[in-house]
DNA sequence: GCATGCAATCGTTAATCGACGATAGGCTAT
DNA sequence: ATAGCCTATCGTCGATTAACGATTGCATGC
């Protein structure tokens, strides 16, 4: 079970299916740890995956943080692929994830 | 084959094994993602685990930065763990690694 | 001894990040 | 319409980062 159907609409692009080596991944990944190299922001996407919240309210509920930075953090997380929004709320980029794991992986 | 023995000393610490959930767990992971979270360093892990380079000179030249800019980013990936060094150079600490990626799988 | 080469550190600069309060835009219900 | 919520954006501030050249420290070789 990945998204209700009432948080965000199917996951759209079946990935571009990029190489896991070269200059341009090493770009990718960097954006992509970058983007959870953050404590707030790695809380947020297990928030999320966890489905402990699913809107931007209820994040900033469970993080010492002012709702403004909260967002913030939800965009650099958007930005990057991690997450996807829809009217009703955030959720995981399982897509990204994926990508960001398989780049690892192969370090 | 991992490290030849004339590269860094055999795996020091067997890991503390603790948690991959929790505030603690979200501040190591944020840290080992910071410190990947850049072209170079992933680039420089690439090197080292490819033992495509083994001392600071070598990933100087396979980099466009200046030394001093290499022995930096070395540095913030010993920091975290990621690296060990000796006075034979520098290797990919498997332990960090692993422990990255069993940080990240369970996002 | 002294030169040479490699790597770490220092000092500086510009750029980026993290956090906040304030503000604006958009819904929904009254 | 307007009042109330929710979230995105703006502007600002201090802290951190990335990069470099210059310098220092440490081996090794002459």
């Amino acid at each position: 079970m990945t998204c209700e159907p009432t948080c965000c609409p199917p996951e759209p692009d079946p990935e571009p299916l990029t190489a896991l080596e070269g200059p341009e991944a090493d770009e990718q990944l960097g954006r992509l740890a970058k983007a959870i190299g953050h404590p707030a922001r790695v809380r947020i996407l297990r928030l999320l995956s966890r489905k402990e919240a699913r809107v931007c309210s209820q994040i900033v509920d469970e993080l010492p943080l002012a709702q403004s930075t909260v967002s913030e953090h939800l965009r650099i997380l958007k930005e990057a692929g991690l997450v996807r929004s829809s009217e009703a709320g955030y959720c995981i980029n399982f897509d990204g994830l994926r990508r960001l794991k398989a780049l690892i992986a192969i370090i």
